[in-house]
DNA sequence: GTGAAAGCGCTAACAT
DNA sequence: ATGTTAGCGCTTTCAC
């Protein structure tokens, strides 16, 4: 039975055991069409009765396809990452290819060393869910390879996008919450740091579109962030906002609890909104008010904008952009109701 | 730059540009020890020139080793499988292997092609986070590669386990119920086909063991089950339960908002638990009290019985068992309090 | 320390 | 329709 206790079970193997052929191995293997019906029984007998199992590796670099597409995810922990994940899987095995996951994460020593993990595994493209570093060495290591980038526009050759209109989800946010008489509207960003302002951005203009003043604190992504946010807001007292928008839902989480904390009342006294419209947002007690940028969809076109370069290298790049929608809930009123 | 379009650099062309022979590259590649450092350099500079990648692929099938683990994720949108997840990849790498995910599911049939697509890449073994196949199944596809399947007791050679004691933690569940002075305490299982009785058993065995009647409702792992058990419960009049053990986490959720629907007060009128202590658990406005059965240490160990299993194939099975711990929240109290 | 030669297990022409 | 023959790009003895 199988491999173990003895050498490994090889094609020749199973060819012997048939009486046929390797190379009829081979095409029984990959069903490949003029193979005589009782041949066909013969090799699929041997191979049950040796437990044989093809090697891909030896296969992908005999044929020198992999049918695969790398994907890199950058946080398992954030539900926005599983649903990007789904669409991307999706569409890719419903044409026949595989998907190889692996996680990157918010340090770009590991992000870089995953990517290449994935590239030397010899992917036919790579699916970045999410990219925490900069252009000039995406360009490098990908050294030509097919790739698109999610949630984030990136100029390198041969690189796709798809983002989720973070500059319009953020302006959503603020005409929303204008709309219904907000004039002190503060926003949760995120860290400074990583390459990811739109959200911010859209934020500013729409304040400043609106003749607002803005006000940032900035978050980090979690709910910790958040927390840290309104306790700033609140002690700064006789400021306090009437509405806070937060980066994504995590952060938004963690101004709620502050808030109940403080025992401030939400929307009645402060009205907040988060992003990514993820599942938490549409729980129980939570009723969160949220921006969503069909995480999904995005992972779907990223799959395809991908496969079709893969099909036909060169070409202009494409980018990109879904329509992010409001959805209200519970968690913003109109002032003073 | 890199392999765009020309041929494929290889090592050969390494060797050629650095004027040294390819065993060397190799070398160099894999940072042997005993090579000169000039050498070292004008090798480390052409692969820099001509953007040289190595093939992992080739480099296996070479050495006959991949240092990688496969890891089958059984369902991307329960936190549980991310700490789980993080859990094997930390114990992985810091011991210099790769890690190969792979996404299940509840369909056995895509589970079985996910695993079968990670052994023909030839992984050293296998973590199934979690897994609904049967043992003869897995048997069979595994043919002698080491696995270890977490949550779940499996009894097939070369099969380690580990368990979060989801009986024990079912009790811990109930007792603490009881202790608030409890009695009609009923229980949101998991579906009837799935393969994991343990917390149900776990719940009547404690019913049975205070003398009090169960309750079951059949859920489906998810929000949706959990409302239609609450629903059911209520509707049932006279004789509502007054607490609710669920599942997991998110059959909880479905609880709680169904109770807030119908305008019943929670811990008040009905106390809730749930089971994961996944990070909605604490979420502000949640506070849903839940058994810990702590994922990420079922996914180190797990990953380390696995290596332990592969450095030394052969011996028994292990299988180990972790001791679950309810976190106290919100959602319970006392009884009549 | 370094180079030459022999595969790893499979696929893909090509011949039969 | 089936068998034969070269490799795919790398690792690994084993001489030098």
């Amino acid at each position: 039975m199988g491999e173990r206790g003895g050498r490994r079970v090889t094609m020749e193997d199973v060819a012997a055991e048939a009486g046929v052929s390797r190379a009829l191995v081979s095409l029984v293997i990959r069903d490949a069409p003029h193979v005589k019906e009782d041949k066909r029984a013969a090799v699929l007998a041997a191979i049950d009765r040796l437990g044989y199992r093809r090697n891909s590796l030896a296969s992908r670099l005999a044929s020198r396809r992999t049918a695969t597409l790398g994907l890199l995810v950058l946080d398992l922990r954030n539900p926005v990452w599983a649903d990007v994940t789904e669409g991307v899987t999706e569409v890719a095995e419903s044409s026949g290819n595989h998907v190889l996951i692996a996680v990157g994460g918010f340090d770009e020593a590991r992000e870089r060393e995953a990517l290449a993990s994935l590239l030397e595994m010899q992917v036919d493209g790579v699916v970045l869910a999410g990219y925490m570093g900069r252009a000039s060495v995406l360009r490098g290591q990908l050294a030509g390879t097919p790739a698109v980038v999610l949630t984030r526009r990136l100029d390198v050759p041969g690189v796709d996008s798809v983002v989720g209109g973070d500059e319009q989800g953020a302006e959503l946010a603020v005409d929303h919450l204008v709309a219904l008489g907000h004039r002190r509207i503060a926003h949760v960003s995120g860290p400074a740091g990583i390459p990811y302002p739109a959200r911010r951005e859209g934020y500013l203009a729409a304040m400043a579109r609106h003749g607002l003043t803005p006000r940032l604190f900035e978050g980090d992504l979690t709910e910790t962030g958040g927390r840290a946010a309104m306790h700033a807001f609140l002690d700064d007292d006789g400021d306090v906002p009437t509405a806070v928008f937060c980066y994504n839902d995590l952060s938004a989480l963690g101004v709620l609890d502050e808030l109940d904390h403080r025992g401030v009342r939400v929307p009645e006294d402060v009205a907040v909104v988060g992003y990514d419209d993820s599942s938490v947002a549409a729980m129980p007690r939570i009723g969160l008010t949220s921006v969503d940028q069909h995480a999904r969809a995005i992972g779907e076109r990223g799959a395809r904008l991908l496969l079709s370069r893969i099909a036909s290298a060169g070409g202009e790049e494409r980018h990109e952009s879904l329509v992010p929608e409001l959805i209200v809930r519970g968690s913003t009123v109109a002032l003073g109701r």
